[in-house]
RNA sequence: GGCGCCGUAGCCAAGUGGUUAAGGCGGAGGUCUGCAAAACCUCUAUUCAGCGGUUCGAUCCCGCUCGGCGCCUCCA
């Protein structure tokens, strides 16, 4: 059974059949190092990180580029604004957009080519472009001619045909012969100070969407498997790297687009306007942890508009802390062999888990195989019909799916603490004395120091808050 | 104005033309326990924004209304 994914070609949701058998090529969006990146920005990186995360665990091998727009309006303008090099400005924002990423559990791409550092490329394609009669030089910028692309308009559902020429120029595109076209070249400015490249093209700067069609055929060959990206890029920036590929090479640019709704914040487009703009570092100043901000972006059908709330980030923190202890209660069962009734039920949820992420990354359908799993096996414990030798069947099949979620750390959970154990043996003999206020005090003690005690059959248990 | 999405329990969120409308968070009760925690059990939507229509039957199909959001050359 193949997997299914809404295609924005389409519009329709398809059977996914990569090119070549068993391998996928993928480009997504990535970020203009600008700024530090908002969870606006992340939750479509977490989206890509599953859909890579779950192709491979589909058996593909996938090859994944994800670019960084480092040379742009913003990035020039900032630097010029703080009198910094635009690379020493640009590599602050990989830096932290790195971290972030690390932080959220989101894995490294295969590749993740800077704008700057592949100017002879989209020069390059700039020529093919004009050589097949796209394009058109006004004042030393070089332009996209729309009409030569008759299909324009039609990836985004978008009926150009009202806004012609001279519509709505505005002053700084005077120069265009119609107001749709868009700028490849863009050439040299004052404004841009020290940032430009000096080419067959002129003395200038790529245009805003020329990275993307450049560096994606270069790695993954002119017709390549899924794009992926924000809604919000379907127009204008999906659609004119449509046009520059396919004007460029003649041949169909990419087979599956994947496009992930909004993150809206009070119901509304997180803005800076509106003061309702977060980054991952606000969130984990106000005390949420990074994997609660990965749960809440990543339990959202990726289709679907997102609302961010605290409250989302709290209950994130509760379904996680019931994987994790779940996590350790398997570690300490200790009944007798389960048997065949736990491969049946290993069998079963993974079969649903499967299927539903099989259907458009339903992740919903997919979290409830799960955390019936958890259930599934819990009474299987609480029953006392889980040994301590089914533990590696277990946590093997918690450790499958963490593959595509990346939610829990199962390798964390060392029991090895010495002070602690120390704590615990002490207050150990205080209960044998029945002493509950020194028991109870030493508890109080570990607690502050974010250790929970529990008091089980077998003896006392800790975990980290 | 054009294009599109959404409205399911206190909150989040699946789902199906007809058996019990997933799951998570939260809440209530119970078992266990010195207490607590975890775990397990039970309960927490006679109902799926509203009104019509199609149908033997609709939350699911169609139409309208109301409400929310996004895109239409900054934007994940």
């Amino acid at each position: 059974m193949a997997i299914r994914l809404y295609n924005t070609l389409t519009r329709r949701i398809e059977d996914f059949h990569p090119l070549e058998n068993g391998k996928v090529r993928l480009y997504t969006c990535g970020p203009t190092v600008y700024n530090v990146a908002h969870i606006g920005n992340f939750r479509a990186f977490v989206f890509y990180d599953m859909l890579r995360r779950y192709l491979k665990y589909r058996g593909y091998e996938v090859f994944h580029v994800m670019n960084l727009t480092d040379v742009d309006d913003k990035t020039i303008r900032d630097s010029a604004a703080e009198g910094v090099p635009l690379q020493d400005y640009t590599a602050r924002y990989k830096k932290a957009f790195f971290e972030d990423r690390d932080a959220l559990r989101i894995e490294p791409v295969e590749v993740y080519p800077a704008a700057t550092e592949h100017i002879p490329d989209m020069v390059r394609t700039i020529e093919r472009l004009a050589e097949r009669g796209h394009t058109y030089v006004a004042e030393g910028s070089t332009y996209f001619k729309i009409d030569t692309f008759p299909s324009y308009g039609k990836f985004a559902n978008l009926d150009l045909s009202g806004t012609r020429a001279g519509a709505r120029i505005t002053s700084d595109e005077y120069e265009k012969e119609d107001a749709r076209d868009f700028v490849l070249w863009k050439a040299w400015t004052p404004e841009d100070g020290p940032v430009f490249w000096d080419t067959p093209l002129g003395r200038g700067r790529p245009g805003w969407h020329i990275e993307c069609s450049a560096m994606s055929q270069k790695y993954l060959g002119e017709t390549f498997d899924i794009h992926g990206g924000g809604v919000d890029l379907i127009f204008p920036h999906h659609q004119n790297e449509i046009a520059q590929a396919e004007g460029a090479t003649g041949k169909p640019f990419v087979r599956y687009w994947l496009h992930s709704e909004f993150l809206l914040v009070d119901g509304q487009k997180m803005s800076k306007c509106l003061g309702n703009f977060y980054t991952l570092r606000d969130i984990l100043e106000r005390g949420y942890k990074p994997m609660e901000v990965r749960y809440v972006l990543l339990a959202t059908h990726y289709r679907q508009q997102l609302n961010f709330t605290f409250d989302a980030l709290t209950a994130a923190r509760g379904a996680l802390e019931r994987l994790r202890d779940f996590a350790r209660n398997v570690h300490l069962a200790g009944g007798n062999e389960a048997g065949e009734i736990l491969d049946e039920t290993n069998e079963r949820r993974e079969k649903e888990f499967v299927a539903s992420l099989d259907d458009d990354l339903n992740i919903a359908p997919a979290l409830g195989a799960v955390f019936n799993y958890v259930r599934d096996i819990g009474r299987l414990i609480a029953d006392g019909k889980l040994a301590q030798q089914d533990e590696v069947k277990v946590l093997g099949k918690l450790r499958d799916w963490n593959k595509v979620l990346g939610l829990i750390d199962l390798e964390d959970e060392t029991m090895t603490d010495i002070e602690v154990l120390q704590m615990i043996e002490l207050r150990t003999q205080a209960r044998a004395n029945w002493d509950w206020d020194r028991a109870d005090q030493i508890r109080l003690e570990l607690e502050r120091k974010g250790i929970v005690l529990e008091d089980r059959r077998g003896g006392t248990v800790w975990k980290r808050k």
